[in-house]
DNA sequence: TTCATACTTGGCCAAAAGGCCAAGTAGCCA
DNA sequence: TGGCTACTTGGCCTTTTGGCCAAGTATGAA
């Protein structure tokens, strides 16, 4: 197993980790509509504000997002435009799933 | 919390789990380059083949990945051109981090 | 029909992820 | 100063994930 390939994957999959739940997807989509403070994600997602907080700071670790602190409140937006092609792709995936699962069923 | 919201975030987040892990993604990208047999898949990422074989079938569970068998291999392949662009995107975050990082060490 | 190869699945265990509550920090206002 | 709001962090627990080994299935060859 090739060292530098596997580096290279481990960093990428954080990345992906990141990105790879619920939450932190509606997330992602939110900030892509512009910044947003925690108090606004919370009541988005639905969870504990310590558990959102937990959820941004993650994404923040691998570069996905970055934070202000403007007074009282902390806001987020995403640091890469490229996130709408990055959806784009997996909502391709969902709904050739999708229709696959249809045709397996209908 | 919106329900439907909700859901279209899960399935969307089962798509990128499965891309979530650094053997899952190598494997994605050798996919990409043609078709492999598990036994070609299992030497790229040095894992055991019941490993291999678990994280085929969850790729192929959410649709990113088809198979094919012939003969006593199975062949798989991905089901998605997108794939990358997916990685483009993802790479983008992983460079821009890069440098972030040298910044703040340098 | 027996054997070998290629793959999948069951069983089990260790590690990681995700959640909430409670406690801590930081900025604003009275 | 004291207290309120917004957020983060520590602690702890439950669930999920990822791994291997061993056993099972399926196909081709002898």
């Amino acid at each position: 197993m090739n060292r530098a390939l596997w580096n290279k994957a481990a960093q990428r999959a954080m990345v992906v980790k990141a990105l790879a739940h619920p939450s932190r997807l509606l997330i992602a989509e939110a900030l892509a509509d512009g910044e947003r403070c925690v108090q606004e994600l919370t009541e988005l997602v639905a969870a504990d504000m310590s558990t959102v907080s937990r959820h941004l700071t993650l994404m923040k670790s691998v570069g996905l997002i970055e934070s202000e602190k403007r007074g009282l409140n902390v806001y987020y937006r995403l640091s890469c435009p490229c996130f709408s092609d990055f959806l784009r792709c997996v909502d391709l995936i969902t709904r050739r799933q999708a229709t696959a699962l249809q045709r397996v069923a209908g």
